[in-house]
DNA sequence: TGACAAATAAAACAATTGTTTGAATTATTT
DNA sequence: AAATAATTCAAACAATTGTTTTATTTGTCA
């Protein structure tokens, strides 16, 4: 044990197996889950021995802690928060930037497509990494669109009103990742193929949460709540 | 093999261990899944010996498959398709009734509540069954969905609109199913806990999405699209 | 270069899993 | 009641899994 801490952190080609690992498994368990996933199975795609990730990481859960992590930072950097909304837009326009982007996020392709994935797993079925989870992704994206929607409603964050409709707006986002092969079953033409798809599933989703909005808003105007 | 031919088909009494069996291993796939389940639990929890599985029902797999056929059977004869609202009622009273019944049956408790988690979890991780679920349970309860919304929305059931806001309502719906680990986490007050909690987030839903169309509508009458 | 640590590899271990076996028990039929 | 079929049971089997062990190779530093 204490095996790397001799080596320095700067050196990049170091540590090949110990990356290739990290990519090999997070495949596997975004594919398979947690359980089904096999040690045997991410070594053979890492190119490394059986042993290697007990070598590395101990054992096959705190390589899962550490896949989570890694595919958390990664996924941060790619994309942040607010995706490109100004400061100075209306939170109308910010609300329609933030779903958009979280659409892009869960919806991304190509080679790194894994972490929504993973996520999207840990959330329906999780381990013991969902608090960190939470606690460092979801609970900071969610401040960001609480604070949209206590604009748009004129409320302050944390209204009952404010919580409800934001999970309201994060529901409509995430159904079509966790029940892709229902909504495909049933609608084909509603799943988003490309990001043109992608877009128009943001502008339904953000016309029909301000239309919502705007409505419980006059509400509250009208009646003086 | 061939087991059961020369049983008749009315004695009660008979065959309780297959059904303990049933009962066990809907509760138990319910709650782990269909790998993570073992054989021994189910057994275990149905006071059989570990060979009744594969005595009963050959393997397994095909004791999942009548799992999910005897839940499907037995969520059809408790909950009918059409609710109880009434034809003569406005669509929006539908809407809320539709809702309402939704809800209580994703969060109905009771000793049979696993109906909704095994269905919850196979749209999710979809094994086989997956196809004969939507078809036969699924697709008969979005017809009726989309047949209130397209009253609302004075549209045809085929609108692209009335899709998308169907949708819209459902995935409110099942969000709070799906990622309740996430939900609880995050604000734990959200969660219902008992019939008045569900009351309340349904009426939050039919609020939400009732306010939502209506600002779809009324931009229909206006630009006359 | 030689000594020492780090990393990899092959093999085996221990535990769990679905499944099968064959005997014992229970129910049904003649 | 005897015989036969259906069911239950304990035990074992075969395959898979995460992990460990031991030996070998690779890399680093004196």
């Amino acid at each position: 044990m204490n095996v790397r801490s001799s080596l320095a952190d700067g050196k990049e080609h170091q540590d090949a197996t110990r990356r290739h690992l990290l990519e090999a498994a997070g495949e596997v368990f975004s594919e398979l889950g947690f359980q089904n996933a096999t040690v045997r199975e991410i070594c053979h795609r890492a190119g490394a021995n059986v042993a290697a990730v007990n070598y590395h990481f101990g054992d096959k859960e705190t390589l899962y802690l550490e896949v989570l992590r890694h595919a958390h930072h990664k996924a941060l950097e790619k994309y942040p928060l607010l995706l490109d909304a100004q400061e100075s837009a209306s939170p109308e326009e910010k609300l329609k930037c933030f779903i958009l982007s979280l659409l892009s996020r869960i919806f991304d392709k190509g080679p790194n497509s894994w972490h929504g994935r993973l996520m999207s797993r840990e959330m329906i079925e999780p381990t013991h990494a969902l608090d960190s989870l939470v606690q460092e992704r979801i609970r900071p994206m969610s401040e960001v669109l609480l604070g949209i929607i206590a604009e748009i409603l004129d409320c302050p964050p944390t209204d009952e009103r404010v919580v409800a409709s934001a999970f309201s707006v994060l529901s409509q986002c995430v159904f079509y990742k966790h029940c892709r092969p229902c909504v495909g079953s049933l609608f084909p033409g509603l799943l988003p193929e490309n990001d043109k798809g992608v877009a128009r599933l943001a502008a339904h989703i953000t016309d029909f949460s301000l239309a919502a909005m705007r409505g419980f808003s006059s509400k509250n105007r009208g009646k003086k709540r």
